[in-house]
RNA sequence: GCGCUUGUAGCUCAGCUGGAUAGAGCAUCGGCCUUCUAAGCCGAGGGUCGCAGGUUCGAGUCCUGCCAAGCGUGCCA
């Protein structure tokens, strides 16, 4: 509808130009929006606003000319100019009921669009070391990011879903040393369990696990592990030092068995990691590990293009990447003193062969800490000759767990952090997401425990399902008091829905496919629980204030294809956040 | 110090990219179940949009400067 009104505006545009009222190389935007108050009509335009100054004309006047301009149309009614220069569209009350025909015929797809045209684009997200299980602060990532996966699926994009596994790094040593150290344990040597170790629980279950495979295979005496290690924290030393010697040491004595437990450690949690997001409602097409890019010679590869184009330089013994040339604030290590790459080198790598890979939007979901290091991944791909604008950082601010007023306390250090999976037993699946998806990605949030789990009208998630619930218990009703149901008569007599609830509606339902497109073009699914809510509330408001099944039955019917259409909608939404849209409650 | 983000009702947050009288939920107060599910609805109170300037027909939204909070500023990941 808002198509026909930019058309017919450009129309009197272009009348206007030719009469000379408007001069002919104007670049014009029209702009038509939905009026906010009913008074106002049902869209408006500022377009004579906009050009008052440029065709030195009051406002008023110009709207008039445009007015007068514009083609007839039978979807229009009546317009207005109000205000300092608003033409103000009244639609056919008849035109308002179109949309109940497109939404049964759509069904499902109703909402669903083509605007990405089938572009390739990649969404990463979480992407969290495997190193234990997901907290509740990848609970978000894991939300938000399938959700804008999910968005920019439906309005035509081509989208792949991601995890980057950090498998190369130096925590996955520590993950390795500190299974080992717990498995020595087992075995019944006298482990001092270093400082900087991972300490969980289930960095135990993994070691259990080694032992009931090897038994004894991997003990070594805990006194020969510690020869010569430099002092840990506590003892007066330094628990970097300590650790590092610590897996020097492990991969001396254990020889090809530090592979072994180190595969132990990353398949047993990134196992974990899957099966956990799965249930979350949350599926990769790919799994890409940080180590493949090493062991295929990306990494060398992608610094050897930099160095080509004059972007490496030597200092200090080691290798620098010239970021600061390209707007980052300094220039960084790619290849320390000691011959090992650093792991912004594996990441210049894996946006290489993102962008080898075709996408058109490569987007990265990344936790807002990580924010200052933007810059130097969008230097990089400009200095391997792509477009720095083809990656799109999205970032995600940790929430803040509450249970009432009381906050609850974190720390990943020490092993006591509220993991996904305990969120997910605690609050369910829906109201996880629903919560997590519910603010502004960037915007820090309080999640409530205490509200996520009330079966009150409080809590929004129930809310919203509640209102399909409702839906489907007419329809129930209908069936338990005999009633027929004449989907066809229910169009023909489409007009009897005069009341001022039912217009509310109508309008509404009309504007979910330009919510889903706003929500997945500007990757804010909240614009999309917003709607929702919204749909949800008038739907409440309609259905204490009418009754539905009626004895006029061609009002009855009427009314049963407005609420059939609102249950598909809210079914529609709910199903692009992967909520359950129940059919009772 | 510099950079990024945030600042809107008592609390948690929206505000459609510059539009008309700044909205919603919670909390508080007052109403509505003999009627399709009260997990609902209706009403009331509650605001110097952090502060000060600027841009223009028009600013919560844009620009500048302050103030406050969070994060970043590693040859960590």
């Amino acid at each position: 509808m808002k198509q026909t009104l930019e058309a017919l505006l450009k129309h009197a545009v272009d009348a206007l130009q030719n009469e000379g009222v408007l001069a002919k190389d104007l670049s014009i935007n029209i702009i038509i929006e939905r009026s906010r108050d009913a008074q106002h009509g049902d869209f408006a335009a500022n377009l004579a606003m906009i050009l008052a100054k440029h065709a030195k004309m009051n406002p008023r006047v110009l709207a008039e000319k445009l007015i007068a301009a514009l083609p007839d149309d039978n979807a229009v009614s009546k317009v207005d100019i109000a205000g300092p220069g608003f033409i103000n569209f009244f639609m056919d009350a008849s035109a308002q009921f179109d949309i109940l025909k497109v939404i049964h015929e759509q069904g499902a797809d109703f909402g669903h669009s083509q605007v990405g045209a089938g572009k390739k684009v990649q969404v990463e997200f979480v992407s969290a070391n495997p190193t234990g299980p997901l907290h509740v602060g990848h609970g978000r990532g894991a939300a938000y990011g399938s959700v804008v996966a999910d968005l920019l699926t439906a309005v035509g994009y081509n989208v792949q879903r991601e995890y980057y596994v950090n498998d190369a790094g130096r925590q996955m040593d520590i993950l390795a040393t500190s299974i080992w150290l717990r498995y020595l344990e087992e075995c019944g040597e006298p482990v001092r369990f270093p400082e900087n170790g991972y300490r969980g629980e289930y960095v135990r279950d993994i070691a259990r696990d080694v032992y009931r495979n090897v038994n004894n295979d991997y003990r070594r005496p805990f006194d020969l592990v510690l020869e010569n290690i430099p002092a840990d924290e506590s003892q007066g030393g330094d628990k970097e030092a300590h650790i590092d010697a610590l897996i020097a040491r492990a991969k001396v004595l254990l020889g090809d068995g530090y592979a072994d437990v180190f595969r132990a450690g990353l398949t047993t949690i990134l196992d974990d990691i899957r099966d956990d997001l799965h249930e979350f409602g949350v599926d990769y097409q790919h799994w890409f590990s940080e180590q493949s890019l090493v062991n295929d010679g990306s990494v060398a590869k992608a610094l050897a293009k930099l160095k080509a184009s004059g972007h490496l330089y030597e200092k200090d013994g080691a290798l620098w990447f010239a970021s600061s040339t390209l707007g980052d604030e300094k220039d960084r290590v790619v290849k320390r003193e000691n011959g090992q790459y650093t792991y912004f080198a594996s990441d210049i790598a894996y946006h290489m062969h993102k962008l080898e890979r075709g996408f058109d939007k490569i987007i990265d979901i990344w936790g807002a800490d990580h924010h200052g290091y933007i810059p130097r991944v969008k230097a990089a791909i400009q200095a391997l000759g792509a477009d720095a604008d083809k990656l799109h950082v999205l970032l995600v601010q940790f929430a803040t767990l509450y249970r009432g007023a009381e906050k609850v306390q974190m720390s990943t250090r020490s092993g006591e952090f509220v993991t996904l999976r305990q969120l997910r037993d605690e609050v369910g699946k829906d109201a996880a997401r629903f919560f997590y998806v519910m603010r502004r990605s960037e915007q820090h949030m309080d999640f409530d425990l205490q509200l996520a789990t009330s079966k009150t009208s409080d809590n929004p998630v129930y809310y919203v399902q509640y209102a399909h619930a409702r839906v489907c218990s007419v329809f129930r009703q209908l069936v338990e008091k005999g009633l027929p149901r004449d989907l066809l008569s229910g169009m023909e007599f489409i007009n009897k829905l005069t009341e001022e609830h039912e217009a509310a509606l109508l309008s509404t339902l009309a504007r979910y496919p330009e919510t889903v497109e706003r929500a997945a073009l500007s990757y804010e699914p909240h614009q999309l629980i917003l709607y929702l809510r919204e749909l949800a509330n008038d739907f409440h408001t309609y259905y204490n204030s009418h009754q539905f099944l009626v004895d006029d039955a061609n009002l009855r019917d009427a009314r049963l294809n407005l609420i059939s259409a609102v249950r598909q909608v809210l079914a529609n939404g709910l199903k692009l956040l992967n909520l359950h849209a129940p059919e009772s409650m």
